[in-house]
DNA sequence: CGCCAGGTTGATTTCGCTCAAGCAATGTGG
DNA sequence: CCACATTGCTTGAGCGAAATCAACCTGGCG
């Protein structure tokens, strides 16, 4: 073991998500008090971070990896809300309105996530206000994100809010083939996929095989091939008339 | 004239609605510099606040009356996001992140609404810094509402989504009569009323028909009256079995 | 008066959900 | 190692909900 105990954890002084996130305008002493505070740990595929209905502790940074926000309605419905990324804060809701989770979160992948307790946020919020304009500008891209959300449901079909959803994940799963095709390990399952876009897991079976007829991408397993890129593009670009 | 130019605009230090949101936390001092800088006027049923695509200017507080936001897509259809009472800021994403209006506002009914230029408000932000903290907090119930109204519309059929609609309205703008039946008048004609669940004008027609035939609200023009209140929460408790 | 926006209603088609069966991959206990 | 559940996915048939296209009211309003 060359490196001691801080081996879970990464330093808070080196970690570059970090440094591109709400947490970057802290100064070296707030640093310190975060390093000394946050507990890192790493999680497996799907493991939970939170659940419905636990008190908020604190809220949780992605280092690496990825999360999925779930809500699981009274009927036992299962709705995939929101992926997140690393360098995102999750779970800010329940600690600054202080209630209890209303939503689940569980790591998307291997993941390494830092916890922050809540008082540690409440310190360091009133320690230092930019690192809450911080929070307010991510907070409001948020509800911004939603509300995008909320329109294209209300207007798009499920094949189109299918391929929105797939140049999403493309972003940020995807990479280039020596031919110019996007390939992806898809993160998720198909009846995740499908609580996505509010459809029933068989329809989503059925735009995924017509998807593979007109030829706009190939599905295997959970890998997915896109040998166009615009081809997905097209599809999402509304039919302007006249 | 009994009252001299301040007519028009409320006093700050006496607007009640104010004592109720963000702006509570202000100081003596703070209060007089909003009270000096803020514009406040009257607008009639349907004007638009702001539009998008221009830029934000400031943020909006309502006095009285409401307001909608709306977002017209690319092919020109028209969709309500959500609406706005008294009390409750409007237009602070625009101004937070320094962006162009992503949205159109306007006023629901005749309403008093302030303005605050998006200078007084940073300045406001930066001397104090509770005032950050308030936003933080109403833009977190603003997402959460958000996502709330995602896993809705994912679930829920659109006669359901109506009901939640009916129920919120009715809330807001309903009054008990003396039988204990609620009535109300609409703000908002079918066709903004369907676009808030996703549907077509024509859907909503019918699930309105089908509300009347099963005697759980009578439709007239824009008063709706329900009988027995209870019977629209009796439609959104979802069927749970066993 | 004609015109128009807002609303209803009808006929038809499309889309998506439900129910059900089948299948491959994976796991488990004997 | 096999029999057997279990889980995730696909596919099919039937049905219901909602979109679409269209006609037709109604109440303003120039």
């Amino acid at each position: 073991m060359e490196r001691p105990k801080t081996m879970p954890g990464v330093n808070c002084f080196e970690c570059l998500p970090r440094e591109r996130n709400e947490w970057s305008v802290l100064t070296g002493e707030e640093l310190k008090l975060l390093a000394q505070a946050k507990k890192c740990r790493k999680y497996h595929a799907g493991e939970s971070i939170f659940a419905i209905g636990e008190p908020s502790h604190g809220v949780y940074c992605i280092v690496s990896g990825g999360a999925a926000i779930r809500k699981i309605d009274e009927v036992g419905n299962s709705v995939l809300l929101h992926l997140v990324y690393p360098g995102e804060t999750l779970g800010y809701r329940g600690v600054l309105l202080d209630e209890e989770r209303r939503f689940g979160a569980e790591a998307l992948g291997p993941s390494k996530i830092c916890f922050i307790d809540r008082h540690t946020v409440r310190i360091l919020l009133g320690r230092n206000p930019a690192l809450g304009q911080q929070f307010l500008r991510r907070v409001v891209t948020d509800v911004d994100d939603a509300h995008d959300k909320l329109v294209r449901n209300a207007t798009l079909s499920n094949r189109t809010k299918f391929v929105h959803l797939l140049l999403a994940l493309m972003n940020r799963h995807g990479r280039t083939a020596t031919d110019g095709s996007r390939v992806m390990e898809l993160p998720l399952s198909r009846r995740d996929l499908a609580s996505m876009i509010g459809a029933r897991h068989e329809t989503l079976s059925r735009i995924i095989g017509r998807l593979e007829e007109d030829g706009v991408a190939r599905f295997s397993g959970r890998t997915v091939c896109v040998r166009h890129p615009h081809s997905l593009i097209d599809e999402i670009r509304p039919t302007l008339l006249s």
